[in-house]
DNA sequence: TCAAGACGCTAATACGAATTATCACTGGGA
DNA sequence: TCCCAGTGATAATTCGTATTAGCGTCTTGA
């Protein structure tokens, strides 16, 4: 085997094999090309030192010389294995590692982007970005200088939901959320609900502003009523007590973890839930929550967009340009949460 | 800001600020030993066209000519956002994420090691490993040829779950398995059980064969008797048959998922748990299950090991040598389903 | 007989940053 | 006048691989 000193090079090959480094190149490219010929006995030996001393390419070398490494970058805001949050972003995570492995690339998580103690950035005085072909970008809020940054230095990247412009058009693969609140809102409208509303900030980033969005035009397409609850600062029963006052019979909750307290307040001031009160919820918690209820709502691509992302990413640094921009359409999900308004 | 078209070089810096690379590459690395003189206005000078421009050292080429990329490869031969066993492996993830961060070390996840459908193998015609420093294994089956190679060429890294030797001493962090079964066993027959079984394989990679060491060892320390029960191809009903006909009173599941379905079958016979049979889960469910039972048995330090792992990477990678072997302990759980021997 | 290609290989260079060796200049002391 | 120390910077080289341009020899076709 191998002495543990140092590791081979191209170089040392070539000189057991008694050729040149760049024959050990061709051959180890496998170059056929008509410019480029090696003769059979001579590409076997070099193979078979190859084969006996174990050689293999120094990656980074390679990406050196190359303009490409066959690495793709992870950027998340928060940890990437996060302990709140795991059961939202595990599905993106999968998707995204079903296709780097199809299409043989290496993932590189960024774990290293923080200055001590504060949020993570992209670009910190020592940035790593670049060691990867390109990237991808996780978390719901994402910093927009740093998409700016991104941008300006023409460091490929998919963002993975959708993202306003900065600057210039962001290239994402997003979750396209406004038919699908549009489709709860038809269906609860059918069902005889006449006052709706949307329970949740509704901004602050893409997808709640994209779902609230969705929810203003349904309604006044519908000719329903919309209202808008936020949630911050009350608890689930002082928001379910506004609720009742203002005569709504039928919420669309932004955030599912708080779909499943509000439905466990009605339970515990004896209105039932559909009974009394449709709930549909707008997604997945982002929040760990036993969820004992079937909640009726939609269901984020969230497997696909990551696989998604990664094949828009390969494109990208494959022919160099573009701005690739989809949503994926959200699935819708029956639930027992919505019944017909009885009031 | 930067034009897109092809990055900024310290070549670049220097032209502008009117140095030379040299010159660029020592203010940028902030030298100010005895041998090294800028002049407090030039090393002004460079930072300020370094502000504007944005600049920052491309990592690949810094990686060729220092020694390390501060990059610390994870390599598992499963996936690493598995579908089926996120559960077990999400903590070990975790405690690496975290120190990783700490080091100020990114991670990167052989997602490419995998020729065409089949097990994912660290050495392949084109193997990767180098990218990284040094890197972490996880999974449980390890193949020996790989651990192998990987010492031969040295190679740093640190696995975590213990491992035999592979015609060398292998670097691990692992779980102390005897000692806690031990203690299981120990409390278990001074609650007057006589005859005691073992489920599960036992064998097959090191973590189940430490518990079987442990479980073996005990019971002769003990004085008890002390059968193993395989679990291949029998039912959890099966199971409990030959366990009853032996005239077993507890049992030490190997596989917390075989000691679910294993409890829950108990119940449909009318059997009491832990009234009529006491049932001890051996570590942490790699299977997905729900687990509506509070076990006896012990906790895996999974986050803890994870974070152990890297740190001694880390240390192999300063100093350069050792063979780091460390075992941590598992906390036993008190949990409900260890009783005194009725029979 | 001569030019044009086929053949098999290698020297030289690029990639971007870090490091080593060296250089030009100034001022002071002998 | 000469030497030397101190100062500020740079040219040259290194890391390991990929690519380009080209070398000399031998064949082929006109």
């Amino acid at each position: 085997m191998t002495s543990p000193g140092r590791r081979l090079t191209q170089q040392d090959i070539a000189r057991i094999a008694g050729v040149s480094q760049t024959t050990v190149s061709l051959v180890l490219n496998n170059r056929t090309d008509a410019e480029v010929r090696i003769a059979p006995e001579t590409r076997e030996r070099v193979l078979r030192v190859i084969r006996e001393t174990g050689y293999v390419a120094d990656p980074v070398a390679r990406r050196l010389a190359e303009r490409r490494n066959r690495i793709l970058g992870v950027f998340t805001y928060e940890a990437v294995f996060p302990t709140a949050s795991a059961d939202f972003y595990h599905p993106f995570l999968l998707g995204i590692e079903e296709c780097a492995e199809e299409i043989g690339c290496d993932l590189l998580l960024f774990t290293s982007a923080r200055a001590a103690g504060e949020r993570r950035r992209i670009f910190n005085e020592d940035s790593r970005v670049r060691l990867a072909d390109g990237c991808l970008l996780l978390g719901r809020a994402v910093d927009r200088d740093d998409l700016a940054r991104l941008l300006a230095e023409g460091i490929p990247f998919v963002s993975i939901g959708r993202r306003d412009d900065a600057g210039a058009p962001v290239p994402y693969v997003g979750a396209d959320y406004p038919p699908a609140v549009r489709a709860l809102v038809d269906r609860t409208a059918r069902l005889g609900h006449r006052r709706l509303a949307y329970v949740g900030t509704g901004a602050g980033a893409e997808s709640p502003a994209d779902r609230m969005r969705g929810f203003r035009e349904a309604v006044a397409a519908v000719g329903v009523e919309g209202l808008h609850v936020p949630v911050t600062g009350r608890t689930p029963g002082e928001l379910l007590d506004d609720v009742s006052a203002a005569g709504v019979s039928a919420i669309l909750v932004e955030e599912p973890a708080d779909a499943v307290a509000i439905t466990h307040a009605a339970g515990e001031r004896g209105l039932s839930v559909p009974g009394d009160l449709s709930v549909l919820a707008l997604g997945a918690p982002t929040r760990p929550v036993p969820v004992d209820v079937d909640f009726t709502g939609f269901r984020i691509p969230r497997r696909e967009m990551g696989r998604r992302a990664v094949e828009l990413l390969a494109e990208l640094l494959g022919n160099g340009g573009g701005t690739p921009q989809e949503l994926l359409s959200c699935e819708l999900v029956e639930g027992s949460t919505l019944a017909p308004n009885r009031s």
